[in-house]
DNA sequence: TATACTGTTATATTATAATATAACAGTATA
DNA sequence: TATACTGTTATATTATAATATAACAGTATA
């Protein structure tokens, strides 16, 4: 899902585009070839200049995650296979954690630590 | 644990420096009352200027998390009590994925786009 | 009291991120 | 072929992040 970028985040607007369509594409909510709305409307549905918009764009290009067609648009180059287990995996695990008291952002913390120490 | 700032993530230096310090006050490795590191020792730790280390203690401080005693140290002020539960239930879906052959990263992604959309 | 630790304040410099704005260039189609 | 879409290139400006470096100020202790 393509939303707003959260400006006080501290994580630079750019990055969370990268983020967000490389989600899309994870999910396979984006498949390949694939056409992405074009700059001038992901300038609106991210809030954000089109300069930021293209320097999201050029990121994923160089990744090899999209490419572009002057004058038609940008399109899905990849199709990433998920393991479909590990996206229940998440579900299960998010789904619990919601039903607890605890926020994305503590959530995430833990996340991190939990995965890079243990 | 505190480590080396990733100076290729993206993720502003001073930003990952506040989430690692308050991981170790979530899991409870930093206790109510201990004193951090002094702020050169950090420098040398987290591998980032001076003014870096303040500007993230400045941002704890802000915060709640820590408080400052010029000439002393830094000292934990907030003890944030975290279910057991919960990092249990992190512990547990983090050691499944890392079962599979899923990367740190493409796991966050993936975490945060089931989190925020289902 | 001298010394070696603590935190604190300040200034200057460089790189990066984000914005605003304009103009150019290719494509599809009424 | 005119029009309205696409992407692309370029320039200037502002704010933020990070660095280097120096000096100041409080605390604990040999």
């Amino acid at each position: 899902m393509l939303r707003k970028v959260d400006k006080h985040s501290g994580v630079p607007a750019y990055l969370q585009i990268v983020n967000m369509i490389k989600s899309e594409i994870l999910l396979g909510n984006l498949q390949k070839g694939a056409q992405l709305p074009s700059v001038r409307d992901l300038q609106v549905i991210f809030d954000v200049n089109i300069n930021t918009v293209l320097k999201a764009l050029e990121k994923l290009k160089n990744e090899g995650y999209i490419e572009s067609e002057q004058g038609v648009g940008y399109f899905v180059k990849k199709d990433i296979d998920v393991n479909k287990e590990v996206i229940e995996i998440i579900r299960e695990c998010v789904s619990k954690l919601k039903n607890g008291r605890i926020d994305y952002y503590t959530a995430m913390l833990i996340f991190e630590e939990v995965w890079k120490n243990e």
